[in-house]
DNA sequence: TAATTTAATGCAAACGTTTGCAATAATCCA
DNA sequence: TGGATTATTGCAAACGTTTGCATTAAATTA
């Protein structure tokens, strides 16, 4: 109710007449000070209301305790869960975190990399836009040593800690796969090739056609923004004209989903007619009809090692030299019935890296 | 690559011959600052990759210019649309958000509270756990005028702004729906009690099964946290024993979905056997089969209202009294095959509100 | 040209902490 | 009991801004 509430340090020292070091380090348990007194600072501490004023005590350390995070978005599956990981894990370490989104748009991405340095983040943990090829944005965080993660959709050729996802294998097992399932012809709808993610899957699956005696045909690869509506679009360009493939591996699970909506509708069975891979593992793969085969990629694991990096890199125990470094998180195939069929191999699972 | 490269106003202010305080006026372009120094001042900040330190002028203007977010979990379809709305309608006023997660654990909202205070964040948005039911946590931001604003899971009997979904209404919807569809043995799946909002539906649920003269029996109404296994063991518990219901009525779309599972495993025809509408319009309902009815709450129009009261309290036009007041969002209900069948108003869409 | 108004800039305090160093109080040992 | 050591506490500067007020420079008027 009233006006002017802000409570102090200084309103404690004044209180117990002691002086606003003391108060200051009571509060932070300093070594140095009597139990007495830690204990009579803490008392009226609370008593009067008091809480730290984080602004005063981040200009002063030069650290706000505070962790900052751009994601394209947070309503996507993946991102979403990676980053409350990260929220929870970073809590345990008390930093808090600025979960920030770019909606794929590079000049969010830039602006929202500015005013998180103005924030004074202690770290920066991003995966970038699709279409952010120029990092220089980042450049702020490099040059002044402040600890800057990447994960998913990691830079190439940028001088940066990286986690990234084992793209390359996880094309090559899903396409692996629909080759074991019988599959000839094979479609592959991937992401624009400015995010590397996709470039690699695209090699993956280029690798496992190659392996296994297919040809790898320009035109039955597809670049595009993974949404909805051009998943449909591609389906009509896919299945417009004779011969139809009969398998297709999808860069996500939302290009699979609606893949299988596109069969559904066009009176194609799956997996009979056609056998379909997605990727993410999203949980949505398991409640359509058919359920989708998909890669999961662990985001958990991902989350905590961006974290545990991150911690590193804070604390100093790893050299904050800005220097490449990339460590590579495992992907899994989850079979499900999108993708059966008689196996040459008979496995179950095909479990890899 | 340096190590003491923080830039700031007094760098400027060197270069240049000027005091900070004519550099700092010129940043932010005050009115009595010539034109020319302005542009001399802007050049030199940007030559020299001048960054504001934005806890330093929290510090002294006592404003952060950050409003904190407090969500059960943003893995979930709602909270996620509602985040990512206020986001991005937050950045067009010069703010940023700190999204925050109580993992709908009462201990982590209160600590979030704690330290979003500490941040000094201009304003708060919550929506509460499931089992918060005092929320004396709040009262340092109530106590010091700084904006709060609550949404969906609201608190009752607590001073302060409070934007929901009609919730009586769409339990009293989705029932009616049902009603009409020819159910004439409905069960409601509902939250727990201490969240105010499934009080509303379970009491909107009621008012329709009495206004068709159908009994609301206690057995028919199931409490409890609206997960997945719960959900699972709930349907064993209702189909466990004969009569089986014609009509479920559930209070989100995760046990809607787990619902049509649970049928689909044990040769329950939907919607012939049983109907099933859910809550919240999730897009996984669109995606299974059957497609499942739900009550659409409109989550970008209540993501823009709470922005725009949080505004409002902000900029003083609203009285920054902490007083009650509700705006309700209103509901739709989204008809599809879950619950189709013969009707006996003929009426192809039930909107109301 | 001098007096007056207006425009532009500078001084210094303040925001709430933390911390190196100095100072004081308490304890120990001979 | 006095001198030395150790345990507590206080002083004051610093972090990077912003802003009320004072000051100076420029423009206007008589």
């Amino acid at each position: 109710m009233s006006k002017r509430t802000e409570k102090t340090i200084v309103d404690i020292a004044e209180e117990l007449q002691l002086s606003v070091s003391t108060v200051s380090r009571a509060l932070n348990d300093h070594p140095n000070i009597s139990a007495r007194t830690k204990e009579r600072v803490k008392k009226v501490a609370k008593k009067i209301g008091y809480r730290p004023n984080a602004l005063a005590a981040g200009l002063r350390n030069n650290k706000s305790k505070t962790i900052g995070l751009i994601v394209p978005r947070i309503s996507m599956f993946f991102p979403a869960t990676i980053s409350t990981i990260i929220q929870n894990k970073l809590q345990e370490f008390g930093y808090n975190l600025i979960i920030c989104q770019s909606n794929d748009s590079y000049e969010q991405e830039v602006a929202l990399a500015n005013t998180l340095y103005s924030a004074r983040v202690d770290g920066l943990v991003v995966s970038t836009t699709l279409y952010t090829t120029d990092f220089a944005h980042f450049d702020i965080f490099r040059n002044n040593n402040i600890p800057l993660v990447f994960f998913d959709r990691v830079p190439k050729d940028y001088n940066v800690k990286v986690i990234k996802g084992d793209d390359y294998r996880g094309g090559y097992v899903a396409t692996t796969h629909l080759v074991e399932k019988g599959c000839k012809d094979i479609v592959h709808i991937s992401g624009p090739l400015t995010c590397c993610l996709y470039s690699d899957r695209v090699a993956g699956y280029k690798a496992a056609l190659q392996e296994h005696g297919l040809p790898s045909k320009k035109n039955r690869i597809f670049y595009q923004e993974l949404t909805r509506e051009n998943a449909w679009q591609t389906c009509e360009k896919i299945f417009g004209q004779q011969p139809y493939p009969d398998g297709i591996f999808a860069s996500n699970d939302t290009t699979a989903i609606t893949i299988i909506e596109y069969c559904r509708k066009m009176h194609l069975r799956v997996p009979e007619d056609v056998k379909i891979v997605g990727y993410s593992n999203d949980p949505r793969t398991e409640i359509v009809t058919p359920s989708i085969s998909s890669v999961d990629q662990y985001p958990a694991m991902m989350g905590e090692r961006v974290v545990a990096v991150l911690m590193e890199l804070i604390n100093g125990r790893q050299s904050a030299e800005p220097r490449y470094s990339q460590e590579i998180i495992p992907i899994q195939l989850i079979e499900r019935q999108s993708s059966a069929g008689k196996s040459k191999t008979g496995k179950k699972k095909l479990t890899l890296s």
